[in-house]
RNA sequence: ACCCAGGUGGCGAAAUUGGUAGACGCACCAGCUUGAGGGGCUGGCGCCUGUAUAGGUGUGGGAGUUCGAAUCUCCUCUUGGGUACCA
């Protein structure tokens, strides 16, 4: 028989499905080995020729695994929750589940025609209730549980309450991070049980919360970071808009540093783990303060009176405050001074104080924000003084008074107690302070307090408290003295209380102007310098110098603080801000050249530099940090630039969040009632109100089913025991949906135990399967589901539900395949109007033409199929060609060999519009699965991508002919003999079965595929046909041509079945 | 602007560790075979000179290290991807 790849291939196509030859079951006697590919999102558009790239690679992996002996799971699925159903169903009203399953049909035949060696039985789709249940109850574990920095893990929230219940706030807050979680309140048990939820609410790692999102009006719905590029949304090209709106958030802040960490011990490509370190963007600085001087100018005078009154001395110290200028180097000396020459009863104190006995740390002498408090305990915002009888003058105590406004002010508490107190009741002083100390709120809630209590101030937020600093991350604290300026947002917060009244039309002027620009053209012109000046001044923390504030609009609001401080010697933007508003440029090391442009060196000693004058970088560094961090004016912090993820969409096909609310709180609903289905809606589109599709489904409100309800409660049920529903009317659901990476971000682990209705996955099955030993898809995921993915991974694993900390070991990027447009070009008449004239390729620059897409099908080797072409369209009926050799169709007729139409030819990317989409199903009818997984290995390096071309496919289509022909004769008769294999046989066996194994093993599958070809020209050439040597062969090519193996294999004579499980041929040299 | 990955015949590419550059395939050319085909086979094929033997040259360009460089170093041009005022 000849080589019949049409019956061949369907017939073992239906062995394997039929005896589920690849189905993969927990087997602890054989090593388990994990091959996944990136589930694809069944689109109408059906598979294209690029799609299968990796997935021809990953099975021919995952086939020479299981002829390697190990037990491999190699399964496929479908992401099919996203926006392109749902926008055909609001176009025709079909539901998105039908196009979506339509869809998947089409994608599943595409799929078996290429003898993929899947695992379907454990096939799973995002959409389905059975799937979906599972990624909602990992959305309800994220909202249980919130992030211990003391523990670097996720807990359950129970933990966190335990604390709040238990141990004073301030000792708790030691254990979060007060950058990515707010601090505790200290005021827990007085609260009631809706607000606890309201507060726990900012713990838990999903969350709301009011953010600026990516609005997408087009569309519909909010964007994630990655769903953005350059203003536009990535689906549609939509315009995308910045918009403040409530929304569900997944603290991936939480995991950044391990998220970082972790690419360390994975084996994934450079480039993308460099892209997912740049996301993360760890930068390593400092936070500073600077003190504001709200409202003032040099000149004016009413400024500086707020400060006047202030520098005076007490006790017979130095004054605490210079004139007009803060000296810091001179207060800190003061500082020191004054700690060595005590009052009897500061030292008293400091015994009692010192070392934490108090239960907190205290500091003496301590500068805060130009004053020399006797103690203060900074965490707790408290500040203790000591008077002696001086202070009982009416002047004295107006000073006093001052002061305390001013520290109040900066969010400090003062206690007073006068010498006397001190010396003769020790103790008494001692149980006041701890007393305040443990009632001490916290430091957010006392500027709060007290600026909603004293005077006039405006209030300002929580988180910067005492609002009279400006604070700014930078990288480089050891630049603090070449600071000339500051420069914030145009948006930051602020604005309005730095901007002087005469700066207040020009503020106000840029602001708008900015506003403008950043909606149209903001990323056109990026180099041109814009700022305006507030009218403020600030106080650097060290020098004591005084700097202008001013705003600018490559400051940006998101990043940071949102306020930087300006080194123009060092940075080029405050370079060219300086020298375009006329700001002084000062140099700080004595390597640096400055005088063209800014230089960013660390090279060389500092000079005009105060206390770190002399020092190199590194002890630069230390010391400024060192420095801050004693007068409470700043100090080292590490800054990520990827944000929290929000986590929900506008929009009607996707998992509904399990989440109700009760008097605008949050609650889950109960894990029993899970999945919670998408309801049914009359419309795919936003409600009149504005409410998102889900808002239109009928009575969707929650009822506590009975069976819940009577259920016993812990202290973490969130729905609490004593709610209780009206006449069945219920609460109101939560109407957005989750966002299209939520099914994604966990899926491989439910392929494990695709079925299991009690658990995402069975814990035995995970404990096996463990994690992906090899993952093959596409980079365009770089920053979202591989990011997100990992972060569930690793919450998933701090709970104990999974048991790697990585989920993907190895990541291989197959590279895109463009598509390649062929082009004709046809000739314009005078007025410019296409003719039917058709000039070929070399001849198009004799004539005014227009070049026009072709179907890449009816064009071989850039030759065009003019028959085809002509019966292509109605209009091309009676088109004319001129040939490559400048004749023409019509007096020549076009029989003759050289009367050729060459088209042009451009790589595009592969679309429906441009003709250049090749359909796989197209090349399997012609020359079989097996030549297509062949040549699309064949075509290059897996990683590199590249134009398709089908130019080539001959050749393995030849390939594969001329191995079928090493077993049979010209009669097709099956020739194979048992004789013994000569020895050059032997050589050429050994050698490939060499080549192929290497190959494979560092996935250059196209070198094997040619490796291959030299083999079968070689034993053609010594007229092999020896059992011995071909059977061997056969095995070796099974991972690639499975079909034409497994026949050849039984036609040897291997009755069994499958040759799927028999041993890879032993290299013996 | 910064970061990353590439650049080798007419085309896709190979050269795994610094050791014969261009394997393998496509296209092209010549020839054989078949009644015919998008069939089979044989040979040729980087470029320049030459009928040939042969010689020269050649891995984007320039310099360098080395007995020896597509491969290592520096500079530069260029293509693709990513990030984009990130302090």
């Amino acid at each position: 028989m000849d080589y019949q790849f049409k019956q061949i291939e369907k017939d073992w196509q239906k062995f394997w499905a039929a005896n589920e030859t690849f189905k993969a079951e927990v087997d602890q006697s054989k090593p388990k080995y994990y091959v996944l590919d990136m589930f694809p999102y069944p689109s109408g558009a059906g598979l294209h020729v690029g799609h299968p790239l990796g997935y021809i690679a990953s099975d021919i992996f995952a086939r020479y695994k299981r002829l390697k002996g190990f037990n491999v799971l190699h399964p496929m699925g479908y992401d099919s929750f996203g926006l392109p159903a749902e926008q055909y169903a609001i176009q025709t009203g079909q539901h998105p589940a039908k196009t979506t399953e339509t869809n998947i049909n089409r994608y599943r035949e595409q799929l078996d025609n290429l003898g993929f060696s899947f695992d379907w039985s454990k096939e799973i789709r995002t959409s389905s209730p059975e799937y979906y249940k599972w990624t909602q109850w990992i959305f309800m574990q994220l909202f249980n549980s919130w992030y211990n920095k003391e523990t670097d893990r996720a807990e359950h929230i129970s933990t966190l309450i335990e604390k709040l219940e238990t141990i004073p706030a301030t000792e708790i807050n030691a254990v979060c991070d007060e950058d990515v979680l707010p601090l505790l309140p200290s005021d827990w048990s007085a609260m009631s049980a809706e607000e606890k939820q309201a507060e726990l609410l900012k713990y838990r790692l999903t969350f709301l919360k009011e953010s600026t999102v990516n609005w997408c009006a087009a569309l519909g719905t909010v964007l994630a970071n990655d769903e953005v590029k350059d203003g536009f949304s990535e689906r549609g090209g939509h315009p995308v808009e910045q918009k403040k709106m409530m929304q569900w958030s997944m603290r991936i802040t939480a995991y950044a540093e391990r998220l970082l960490q972790g690419l360390n011990d994975i084996d994934w490509p450079e480039p993308l783990k460099e892209m997912q370190r740049n996301w993360i963007g760890k930068s390593v600085g400092a936070m500073v303060r600077f003190s504001l001087i709200p409202g003032s100018s040099p000149k004016e005078k009413g400024a500086q009176e707020n400060f006047e009154g202030l520098v005076t001395g007490e006790n017979g110290k130095k004054g605490c405050e210079t004139e007009n200028s803060f000296a810091w180097d001179l207060l800190k000396g003061h500082s020191k001074e004054n700690r060595q020459n005590q009052t009897d009863a500061e030292l008293v104190l400091w015994n009692e104080l010192r070392d934490s006995k108090a239960g907190f740390k205290i500091r003496r002498q301590h500068v805060i924000d130009g004053y020399i408090a006797d103690f203060v305990c900074l965490p707790k915002r408290l500040v203790i003084e000591v008077d002696g009888g001086y202070h009982s003058t009416a002047e004295a105590i107006e000073y006093d008074k001052q002061r305390t406004a001013f520290l109040n002010k900066a969010g400090f508490e003062v206690i007073r107690f006068t010498n006397e107190e001190t010396i003769n009741s020790t103790q008494k002083v001692i149980s006041t302070i701890k007393e305040k100390l443990q009632a001490s709120p916290s430091f957010a809630e006392k500027a709060e307090q007290t600026s909603k209590s004293t005077t006039q101030v405006a209030p300002s937020p929580p988180e910067r408290a005492g609002g009279e600093a400006l604070e700014v991350f930078t990288t480089r604290v050891d630049t603090l003295y070449g600071v000339s300026f500051l420069a914030i947002a145009p948006e930051h917060e602020l604005v309005p209380s730095l901007t002087t009244p005469e700066q207040k039309a020009e503020i106000d002027a840029y602001i708008l102007a900015t506003k403008k620009k950043s909606e149209l053209d903001r990323m056109a012109d990026v180099k041109t310098v814009s700022g305006a000046f507030t009218g403020s001044y600030a106080i650097n923390p060290l020098s004591g110098e005084k700097v202008p504030v001013w705003i600018a609009d490559y400051v940006l609001a998101g990043y940071g603080t949102g306020a930087v401080m300006a080194v123009p010697s060092g940075d080029q933007r405050d370079y060219l801000f300086a020298q375009h508003f006329n700001l002084p440029i000062i140099q700080i090391l004595d390597a640096q050249l400055c005088d063209k442009e800014a230089d960013p060196t660390k090279e060389g000693r500092y000079v005009n530099s105060g206390i770190i004058n002399g020092l190199s970088y590194k002890e630069a560094t230390s010391k400024i940090v060192a420095a801050l961090e004693e007068i409470g004016m700043g100090y080292a912090k590490v800054n990520y630039r990827m944000r929290d993820a929000i986590f929900g969409r506008q929009r009607y096909w996707g998992e509904p969040v399990p989440v109700y609310f009760k008097n605008g709180l949050p609650y889950l609903i109960q894990e029993e009632e899970l999945p919670l289905l998408l309801p049914e809606v009359d419309k795919y589109l936003p409600t009149e109100s504005g409410e998102p599709p889900l808002g239109r489904a009928k009575d969707w409100r929650y009822k506590a089913s009975p069976k819940s309800s009577s259920k016993e409660r812990t202290s973490m049920d969130t729905t609490g025991s004593s709610l209780s529903f009206g006449e069945g009317r219920g609460e109101a659901y939560e109407l957005s949906t989750m966002p299209g990476w939520a099914g994604s971000s966990w899926y491989w682990y439910r392929y494990m135990d695709a079925k299991n209705d009690a658990a995402f996955a069975d814990k035995d099955k995970i404990a096996y399967w463990k994690d992906v030993d090899l993952y093959i898809g596409g980079n365009e995921h770089a920053t979202g589901h591989l990011l997100y993915s990992r972060f569930w991974n690793k919450f998933l694993k701090d709970l104990g539900y999974v048991v790697e900390e990585e989920p993907f070991k190895k990541l291989i990027n197959q590279g895109m395949i463009q598509g390649r447009s062929n082009f004709v070009y046809r000739v314009n008449d005078l007025e410019g109007k296409g003719t039917n004239e058709f000039v070929s390729l070399g001849q198009k620059s004799n004539y005014d033409v227009t070049a026009l897409h072709v179907d890449v099908n009816i064009v071989n080797n850039d030759i065009l199929d003019i028959e085809a072409f002509r019966n292509s369209r109605p209009e091309y009926k009676d088109a004319v060609f001129i040939f490559e050799d400048g004749s023409n169709s019509l007096s020549f007729g076009e029989g003759r060999g050289e009367a050729k139409y060459i088209c042009g030819h451009e790589v595009e990317k592969m679309s429906k519009s441009k003709f250049n989409v090749v359909n796989p199903d197209d090349l399997v009818e012609r020359y079989g699965a097996d030549t297509l997984r062949m040549y699309e290995m064949f075509l290059g390096p897996l990683e590199q991508s590249k134009p398709w071309n089908t130019n080539g496919i001959e050749g393995v289509f030849k390939f594969l002919r001329k191995f079928w022909k090493l077993f049979h004769d010209d009669a097709f008769n099956f020739v194979v003999s048992d004789e013994a294999p000569t020895k050059a046989e032997l050589k050429a066996l050994h050698k490939i079965i060499k080549k192929v194994e290497e190959d494979i093993e560092r996935f250059s599958f196209n070198t094997s595929v040619s490796s291959f070809m030299i083999a079968v020209n070689e034993l053609t050439d010594l007229k092999c046909n020896k059992r011995a040597i071909l059977q061997e062969m056969v095995i070796l090519l099974s991972p690639y041509a499975p079909h034409i193996a497994e026949e050849l294999w039984k036609q040897l004579g291997n009755k069994e079945g499958t040759l799927s499980y028999t041993q890879f041929p032993i290299f013996n040299p």
